[in-house]
DNA sequence: CAATTCATGTATTGATCACTACGGTGACTG
DNA sequence: CAGTCACCGTAGTGATCAATACATGAATTG
């Protein structure tokens, strides 16, 4: 029924096989154990078709990188508004256990961007540039967060602090990922109270050390 | 067969060689993108000296793995042995700096480490089989030393809180790394005091939640 | 229905991959 | 000094790599 199956403008719907089977290889096996034949056989779907959608494997890594990004993003909280949580604390533990489930449920972008993040060759890939552009972007983000919870009426002393915090709050998030993912022994809830509890420590203890 | 092998002293020479390349690649480029022709180039030696020292590409990366850890062992705190600090937490503090500072100044081990552990084949690599081994020698070397720090005498419960303090502990580590890596705006020594100081308390909590 | 576009099917390119066959050479041994 | 062995040099093997040429068919357009 394959030919059956293929109508026109369904063009769209591969892109998206292609895009999908990429993610699950490139984040299991890394940028150079990702191979088109890997996708072909994943999908079903010829060489041409892949190269069809996408220039070549550069891109096609690039795109699935972006991909999976966006979708993250759908899990993930939106740094841009604060909810209504009275307590700092609370409002943190919140965010992190939000982020954290993020990454648990929907690994697959942590997972890529790790090994992305990892590489270091001499000819950059485009997968890798743009995933540091968008954990940019994510630490920015971030970052505007920390500067609205964040008490004290400095301005530049609050940016400071905060981007500071940001960093941190996302290096802590990549540890949160390898020891969720190191398995066994991690209780999730009790991890996330635990690191949201240190990263609220640090804050009040930098915003001091800054006054 | 061993002292026909010294007076040919040129061999042990030129494998030692070909596993300081074979790191520098791996540590960079995963497992997938280091090939034997980036090696034979780095080293000058043909294949055939590299396949007359290793039996193949998996066993090669295995034991650059191996010899990585042995290098880094080196230089990073021997868990063995207690120095003699009264201050449970500057104990704590002086172990984190030390292992720290061996992971920044040695960083390839670590780094081919947690590509190696991203990896996730169907077949799995030698490398990445016995980096899981080495890292299990590390957690339960961290482990016996946390049951010699921890306080009270129930031994049961210290096992079981140090044996998820270890596993804290190498996480932590991971993500120190990380964050030294990714550059800027870090400084070390203020990292690992901060880090200390919530592995510490994490300990003194945990401590108290199994009395 | 004719022309055009989209997407796939088929078949293959040259490069690079891991790996090896095999002979040479120099250091050591009996 | 003849023979052995450790190690290297040369020159490949077939497999797989990313990428492409070109034809086909199905839907859309005019």
């Amino acid at each position: 029924m394959r030919k059956t199956a293929r109508r026109h403008q369904q063009g769209e719907e591969s892109r998206l096989r292609i895009l999908e089977a990429t993610l699950a290889i490139a984040a299991e096996r890394g940028y150079d154990g990702t191979s088109i034949a890997l996708v072909t056989e994943s999908t079903g779907l010829p060489p041409s078709s892949v190269y069809w959608h996408f220039r070549n494997k550069d891109e096609l890594l690039a795109e699935t990188l972006e991909y999976s990004y966006r979708r993250w993003r759908e899990t993930a909280p939106t740094w841009q508004e604060r909810v209504g949580i009275a307590d700092p604390a609370a409002e943190i533990r919140d965010r992190m256990e939000r982020a954290s489930r993020a990454i648990v449920d929907n690994p697959e972008f942590w997972r890529l961007g790790l090994m992305l993040g990892l590489l270091n060759r001499q000819q950059e890939p485009a997968a890798r540039r743009r995933y540091l552009e968008v954990r940019g972007e994510t630490r920015a983000a971030i970052q505007a967060w920390w500067e609205q919870v964040l008490p004290g009426g400095d301005d530049e002393r609050r940016r400071l602090v905060a981007e500071r915090l940001a960093r941190f709050h996302l290096t802590v998030m990549d540890g949160l990922y390898l020891g969720a993912r190191s398995g066994r022994g991690w209780n999730l809830d009790r991890l996330v109270e635990l690191i949201a509890a240190g990263v609220h420590a640090q804050a009040l203890t930098w915003l001091e050390e800054a006054a």
